[in-house]
DNA sequence: AATAAGGGCAACCGCCTTTGA
DNA sequence: CTCAAAGGCGGTTGCCCTTAT
C-alpha cells in the first residue's frame, strides 16, 4: 500500500510548460502569493497542473531575479567548495549563489563542472600539498597546531609559492569563507538567515560526517559529526551519528575516510584581520573533556581537488541510494560531537 | 543528407521533514 | 501526542537540440 499521490494523476497537465501556463501562474502568484498552499494553489489559478509541478515552475523558473545562463568561476569556485563540504546539498549550495535554483546548480554540476574536474584538468594544474603524506607514513599520531597547516597552506596556495602549482584562472583561484544560512540545520537556529562560517570537521577520532554542521546553543559553536536532536522541554540531546566510521588508524589529520577511499584534506575556515590589517592566524585547538576539539580561530578555506574528484568516483561507483556521499546509518548513536567556535 | 550519439536541462518521482489540527 | 497533509529536497527521467559519423 503505497502513499496517496499529492494529486489526481490523471487529470492533471504534465510535461512542459507552455507561455500560457506561464503567464497564468505568474500572474496570480504576483497578485495573490502562494498563499502558502501549493496543492490549492493550481486550482485557484485555473491551471490542471500538480501543486507541485506548480511550485517547481515558480521556484525553478519563473520567480522574479532567476539567473540563467553560464556560471562565473567565483560560481564555480562556491559550488566546488561547497560540494567539497557537505557534498549533493542543492538547496544549501543554491543558497549561497543568489539567483541560482539548486536545480539549476544541480543540472550544472552533474552535466558540466563535474567533468571539467575530473576529465579537463590538467594533473599539473592540480594542487600538490606539502603536507600530502604517502600512504606508507604513519598518519600524525596526534591533532596538529594550526601554524603547521591550514594558516601557512593557505597563505602558500594563495601566493602561488612551490608548494602549489598555479591553476588556470578558469579553476579555482585562491578560495574565500564560505558561509552557509543557520536557519537550514537546526531547530535550535533562528529564523533569520545570519550566516555561520562553514567549517569541515577536522576531528580524525570521532565517527564523523562533514554534512553535519549545526549551530548549537552556544552560538558561538557548531557541531559536526553528529545529528543532534534536542528536545525543547528539557534540552537534553540525543545524537545520531550519519557518517561511516573513521578508522582508528586512518586518523591523521588531512586524511578522512569516507567509505573505502581516502581523502585528502580541506578545509574551510574565516580570515581575522589584525590590527595592522596583515591577517592573524591563532588557530589553537583545545580538546575539551568531552573529547571535542575546538578550534579557536582559524584562516584559511582550502581544498583539494583530489577529494572533489575522490567524491565524485565514489559517487558513481557507489550503490547507495543516498547520493553515494555519505550513508545515513541509523542504528549508529554516538555521543561524540566536534565543536568548532567562529 | 540521414542517422546515431551525446549533452543540456526542465520536469517528475518518491522519500523525508515540517506543520498544524 | 498522534497523524495526515503539505512542503522541501535530491535523484532520475525523458525530450530536444547539437555534434559527429
Amino acid at each position: 500500500m503505497g502513499r496517496a499521490p499529492c494529486c489526481d494523476k490523471a487529470n492533471v497537465k504534465r510535461g512542459p510548460w507552455s507561455p500560457e501556463e506561464d503567464s497564468k501562474l505568474k500572474e496570480y502568484i504576483e497578485k495573490h502569493g502562494t498563499g502558502g498552499n501549493w496543492i490549492a494553489l493550481p486550482q485557484k489559478a485555473g491551471l490542471r497542473r500538480c501543486g507541485k509541478s506548480c511550485r517547481l515552475r515558480w521556484l525553478n523558473y519563473l520567480r522574479p531575479n532567476i539567473k540563467h545562463g553560464e556560471f562565473s568561476d567565483e560560481e564555480d569556485r562556491i559550488i566546488c567548495s561547497l560540494y567539497a563540504n557537505i557534498g549533493s546539498r542543492w538547496s544549501i549550495i543554491a543558497s549561497q549563489l543568489p539567483g541560482r535554483t539548486d536545480n539549476d546548480i544541480k543540472n550544472y554540476w552533474n552535466t558540466k563542472l563535474k567533468r571539467k574536474l575530473m576529465g579537463l584538468l590538467p594533473a599539473s594544474h592540480q594542487r600538490i600539498a606539502p603536507y600530502q603524506h604517502s600512504s606508507t607514513q604513519n598518519p600524525p599520531s596526534s591533532f596538529p597546531s594550526h601554524s603547521s597547516l591550514s594558516s601557512s597552506i593557505y597563505r602558500d596556495y594563495c601566493n602561488n609559492s612551490h608548494y602549489y602549482i598555479p591553476a588556470p584562472a578558469s579553476s579555482f583561484p585562491c578560495l574565500e569563507p564560505i558561509s552557509v544560512p543557520s536557519s537550514n540545520y537546526t531547530s535550535t537556529s533562528t529564523s533569520t538567515t545570519t550566516s555561520l562560517p562553514f567549517y569541515q570537521n577536522h576531528d580524525p577520532l570521532v565517527n564523523v560526517s562533514p554534512m553535519q554542521y549545526y549551530p548549537t546553543t552556544d552560538s558561538s559553536m557548531l557541531v559536526f559529526g553528529s545529528e543532534t536532536s534536542c528536545s525543547s522541554s528539557d534540552g537534553s540531546c540525543s545524537q545520531v551519528s550519519l557518517g561511516r566510521e573513521i578508522k582508528q588508524e586512518e586518523t591523521g589529520f588531512q586524511n578522512f575516510m569516507f567509505g573505502d577511499q581516502h581523502m585528502n584534506k580541506f578545509m574551510l575556515s574565516q580570515g581575522n584581520m589584525n590590527h595592522d590589517g596583515g591577517e592573524e592566524y591563532v588557530n589553537q585547538w583545545t580538546e575539551k573533556p568531552n573529547g571535542c576539539f575546538f578550534q579557536t580561530q582559524q584562516t584559511a578555506l582550502d581544498y583539494d581537488i583530489e577529494v572533489i574528484k575522490q567524491l565524485i568516483s565514489s559517487n558513481s561507483s557507489s550503490n547507495n541510494s543516498n547520493n553515494g556521499y555519505f550513508s545515513i546509518d541509523e542504528n549508529k548513536t554516538g555521543e561524540k560531537g566536534v565543536y568548532y567556535n567562529y
